[in-house]
DNA sequence: ACGGAAGTGGAAGACACCCTCCACTTCGAC
DNA sequence: GTCGAAGTGGAGGGTGTCTTCCACTTCCGT
């Protein structure tokens, strides 16, 4: 690949990740390559599709997401290390508009991603059972749980970053507040979430 | 009117309801119409705008909401009453998929609705103001708490509605753990999420 | 410096959406 | 039954998407 072709291409990737973080996976292809300072040829020549873009544009973030996960789960107090992947992954997720919905619509059938996630979620598991294991996670809490927290935080859109970015602050402390395993109240219904979403 | 246009009025209206409620707002007013057994113009010429058939749909709904608040507001045990209201409006968020968008792009500049949406809410200040006094809602839970409930909730998409419904009450059982005054845990950070909203 | 491959920009194709127009049909008071 | 107004359906105007096409430009090995 030609060096110019190289910068356009960065550029090109620059433009979109600020993008899709500000407004969302709803901008369109024109508006990014003009952003980048390109035509849109330029920008498909790249990427042929749309969805191809964002895959690239967001594989770094899931990257980053996983690294999260996986450095928490080695954290020596275990409930600790729970908090702190629910609290990052829901930072991560308010401050990029585009974050969540590239997972939602546009990634579930790329294979790097499922493996990705799998290991994840594997090293997730571990920590659970840890924190339960000593005593501050409530027992029934489920991997569905994270995905129940994750859904909620998707649903914090507002004008600006730091709102959502404090919304979200709030809602976790509640999470965790209730993830605690304290006062032994009616625990709430379970449920079959990953059945349902297949 | 004609009685045959009256009709047709009622099966647009209905039509618009269902699908609305099951696939979201953003249907095109082709497909309405198609499932109601009516042409595009047979729809425009009883709603000029999509916009207009959006409230029409809504309209009840926004009214069953707020008589379900008042109704609750004034029952005996303050803090039953709070979680009535909570419940019962993320189970209407849940079953609707509509119904939230609707609220947040279309009505905002609607003024019957501002009209309604303001009772509502003053009779759930009251409501909260008597579970605080009676000491089983925490002090600091403030009215934007609702607010952070209701996107949360809206954030809960899934494939069916019984799922989605199942998730919202799991949810929705966590939250109200975490508002009710007991162990006096760190409580999560101030918010001015009016502010921020507008 | 030159020639061809790689790269490029903007116009335009294909499609979906909201909404308008108008020739045609149907109702219902007389 | 007649007739005018009310009602109707589907074509198509305008706009916004994603994506393709192609004449033109730029790079870089020779």
């Amino acid at each position: 690949m030609r060096v110019d072709a190289r910068q356009n291409r960065e550029r090109i990737v620059a433009s979109a990740r600020e993008t899709f973080a500000a407004d969302g996976l709803d901008v369109s292809m024109t508006e990014i390559a003009r952003r980048a300072g390109v035509g849109v040829a330029t920008l498909y020549r790249r990427f042929p599709t749309k969805e191809e873009l964002v895959r690239e544009v967001f594989a770094e973030q899931l990257e980053a997401c996983t690294s999260e996960v996986s450095r928490a789960a080695e954290d020596p107090d275990a409930w600790r290390g729970f908090c702190r992947v629910v609290e990052k992954l829901c930072e991560m997720q308010a401050r990029d508009r585009g974050f969540s919905a590239a997972f939602l619509t546009a990634f579930p059938d790329t294979v790097p991603v499922d493996e990705l996630r799998t290991r994840a979620e594997e090293a997730f598991a571990g920590l659970v059972a840890r924190a339960k294991a000593t005593g501050r996670l409530r027992p029934d809490f489920t991997l569905d749980d994270l995905t129940l927290v994750l859904m909620a935080n998707n649903g914090l859109v507002t004008e600006s970053v730091d709102a959502t970015v404090a919304a979200s602050r709030r809602l976790v402390a509640y999470f965790l507040q209730s993830f605690q395993a304290r006062d032994p109240l009616p625990p709430p219904v379970r449920l079959g979430l990953r059945d349902a979403l297949g």
